[in-house]
DNA sequence: CTCGCTGCAAAAAATTTGCACATTG
DNA sequence: CAATGTGCAAATTTTTTGCAGCGAG
């Protein structure tokens, strides 16, 4: 099931209606390979012709990260789509959002992997602390961005 | 050296003039052991009789980040103070930018320890990615609000 | 048909810019 | 005293709020 599928599906059954701009910036989101600011979002759906309020985009984005479908990406502010529950059974990893943000292109990237889950833990342990939520981006170069950048000297 | 003497020795150095405000806001980042943003520092410094703009504010905490004197804390907004390269010479982690943020006092620990920077050299390895920066926050509740809460019930 | 959601207007909050004057080294 | 930095005014950008009317279920 993909991103778009899956988001309203979950839309749908935690009762939120499914309209017009909720499933655009859904579709939007799916599409996406870097993160989002809601200003982004309107100036693209606008262009599509498609009729969409600021108020309304920041409301939607609100109930999406909610819901754990769209996840606030702080490096260069913006959201991107969150896909982290949508797993098969035997995925170990639940929810994870670390990321590899580049710096060139704004690409973001997931880590995926135990790694960071375990030295979570530790961490808590050490410092007696309840860990609740984390953000965990990597700002750099991406593969493609690095070459294009070596290229270039 | 605390904070205080290291953050006016580097601006000295590198021919930045100690200023009032400099000299106020260092002073301040040195004492909270919380992330604040430019108009709690003003309106804290304004309480004590002195006067401060918020865009001096600003502008202040542009040049501490510039130093690495001062560094954004995105999960709540605002700057805390940055002691990353005073650093006694045997001490192995040079730059941690590894948070641990209480959501109930924003009270805003450091993490030390080597494992985040292996994780960071591994994860780039694996991607092909270069990292150059990043933002490590832990979310959740520190010892004494963790006391508080379960005291509470 | 009803309640939730959107769009518009407007307020509030956060950030940036330009420029004359003050201050540090 | 020269350059840097500050304060004030104002513009710009981002985010939030209230409310009337529309539309999904």
């Amino acid at each position: 099931m993909n991103y778009t599928q899956y988001a309203l599906k979950k839309l749908k059954g935690d009762h939120f209606k499914i309209t017009r701009p909720r499933e655009m910036i859904v579709r939007l989101l799916d599409k996406s390979e870097r993160a989002l600011t809601p200003y982004e979002m309107r100036d693209y759906l606008n262009g599509k012709k498609i009729k969409a309020d600021v108020v309304t985009i920041y409301r939607v984005l609100e109930t999406l990260e909610k819901l754990s479908l769209a996840h606030k990406v702080l490096a260069f502010g913006g959201y991107i789509a969150c896909n982290m529950n949508n797993q098969k059974k035997g995925d170990a990893i639940k929810r994870c959002h670390h990321y590899l943000i580049c710096n060139r292109c704004h690409r973001v990237d997931e880590v995926r992997g135990e790694d960071l889950s375990k030295l979570e833990k530790r961490i808590a342990g050490e410092h007696q602390f309840i860990i609740q939520s984390h953000y965990i981006e990597f700002i750099g170069l991406c593969k493609k961005c690095r070459e294009f950048v070596s290229r270039k000297r």
